[in-house]
DNA sequence: CATGAATGAGTCTTCATTCAT
DNA sequence: GATGAATGAAGACTCATTCAT
């Protein structure tokens, strides 16, 4: 279980550099961040680096592609825990706001890779996040309105996918509300806050 | 009413260097395009381009700040003209989606920049873009909302904020499908195909 | 036949830069020599060097091919002026000769880069550089013997290429002992010092 | 007469040091090969190199001179050995036909530095080879003629010197005309080839 | 004693900006 | 006023060399 003393080491330098360039992306963007100040912030020498990464580049997408990685694997786990459909959407609601709370700055990153869509995660993301967060909609999200539908629990009024989509995008668009002024736009506690704007119909009996 | 001569050569020689400078930054992003660029697909000298704007990120800025408001502008003429509330929504995903169509670049360079908080390329840029566009949620899109409660012809299942956030979102990600994938997510020619999400409930009676 | 004022101030700072840049690849060789070195030395911004050569590898194939062109040229005019054979080699050891000493240091990079074939520090100049010179030895000097012979001025010791490549390897060889020491082996004035050891035979009657 | 094992060991490593530095300097010259790939190619750690070799440039300078060495060392046992000076001659062009076709990588590195004059990778390299060399010539090549003279088997056509200079670049000449293209112009199985240059007169009766 | 991870000075090159014409 | 040649600071990246293990 246990690695060996060298690849630990390994991986924690590896972290540090990826948590030293993390800051100072965020804090200044990755063009207007030289090598230099990354490592000079994460305390390695440039060469060590290159050691690491092969180039700003892969720094950079590494970076942004672990994170998607984490971010992903724990909305799933969160969409797989509770049976019933409804419940699933709330624990999805809840685990997406912790993670964003957890991980404000990396979440920056993550959404200004995509180059800042705060409606869609998907744009001008690199393929590869494209790739899995495309999967994630499809095969996990969807299918949770999917069964929903087919078990009675909700009504078909638009395909699944296309609300996999809406309530992605309501998620986000109501973070992005509390990431540029978390005082004047809290997260809701209650994930119905968010989910009965799906839910409830506007107009209607 | 008509600029002396002098004034409006002027006027058409920013419009110029604007319109050159967009192609290139659309093209290739603002850290690969060079003010040489810039100035060769103008037709301009590059000291002349420095009397327009101080600077390369001055261009680049005033350059997307006219595109937005540009869209606004569009978005709330949209929504003033019919007078039912629902027409007004549906309206607003007609033009949206139009803008974006025949935009479609200008539309990346955007929400490029509209979004990402301060990993932005122009970290001061976001705050004037955002506040117009948060303007126009609350003060526009929201009243319209808000209206529509008030006059019965929506139930009140959200804050009327909430709900413009909603309805943005939203059509921001059904026009981002189709960004992506035209042929795959042709964008809804029937608006209600996005207002049904929020029309209906998906849960309930 | 009077170049624009501009013009000719272009061609001016090429010499420049070219003269700078001779200086110090004769001094440190290619690679112990920075942009920044040669920048200084020819007294222009490095940015100005790159106006005019696209990168270090430009800047110094030009450089030789120049020069090569430029002997080239010289010693072909050279072996045309005379009539008789034994006076057309006569001449071109004596052009050689002086070739040499106007041009010493250019003579040196010359050599740097028409030996030592592939293991040069750029392989690829060496393929344009041989062309030429294998053109001047073949249609230009070889056909001096071949028609000495025809014309029975020579004995048809040997193929009139190699006889061509005999004597340049000879005044080569006689050069070089005088660009390394110039005072204890002097070029010979008299061009019969080398041509005897053609002209003569070494064995025989 | 036997070293010592560690020694032998030590001399057995050298010698795979110095083969595999050659393998990859042959390959992309001086600058263009790193420390980190001799020493993957010998398969020893860098930090071993450097028990051996002080520097890159000291590697470097050992590998060509020993194997200039192992050159002059041929080519004076290729003179030795016949009695007549004719035969010594066309022994010593025998000889370095094979020594280059038996070498032809190694030559490449060994003309690539003996020739240039300063305009070398390594300045400094150039004085100790070309001083061997010199001594080769002198001491060496030129007896054989002076001898040759003496004895009457040769005209006094040149300083004797100057004749060992002159048979030195045929020699070159020929050889260099075989390593750039072996099929157009292999090197001749008869030395008198080159020889009758010399030995034959191209002038007179 | 061998190792090879870590170092950081030094390289080429780009490009925003200035200013003499 | 327009021009664009000249500038040189700054950036990504390499690699010879050291030294702790």
């Amino acid at each position: 279980m246990k690695l060996p003393r060298r690849e630990r080491e390994k991986l924690r330098q590896r972290k540090e550099m990826l948590a030293g360039a993390l800051d100072v992306f965020l804090e200044k963007g990755y063009h207007n961040v030289s090598m230099q100040e990354i490592a000079a912030k994460a305390e390695f020498a440039i060469g060590t680096l290159y050691k690491f990464f092969k180039n700003k580049e892969d720094l950079y997408k590494t970076l942004v592609l672990e994170m998607s990685d984490g971010f992903n694997e724990a909305l799933t786990k969160a969409i797989e825990e509770p049976d019933d459909e409804v419940e699933k959407l709330r624990n999805y609601v809840r685990a997406k706001g912790e993670l964003f709370r957890a991980n404000v700055s990396m979440i920056r990153l993550y959404f200004a890779e995509s180059r800042g869509a705060s409606f869609n995660v998907m744009a001008g993301l690199d393929s590869v996040i494209r790739e899995r967060y495309d999967h994630f909609m499809q095969a996990t999200l969807a299918s949770v309105f999917e069964s929903g539908v087919r078990r009675k629990r909700f009504k078909k009024i638009a395909d699944p996918y296309h609300l996999a989509i809406a309530l992605d995008s309501l998620t986000n668009a109501f973070l992005f509300l509390w990431l540029n002024a978390p005082e004047r736009h809290p997260y809701p506690e209650d994930p119905d806050t968010i989910l009965d704007i799906l839910f409830k119909g506007l107009v209607g009996p």
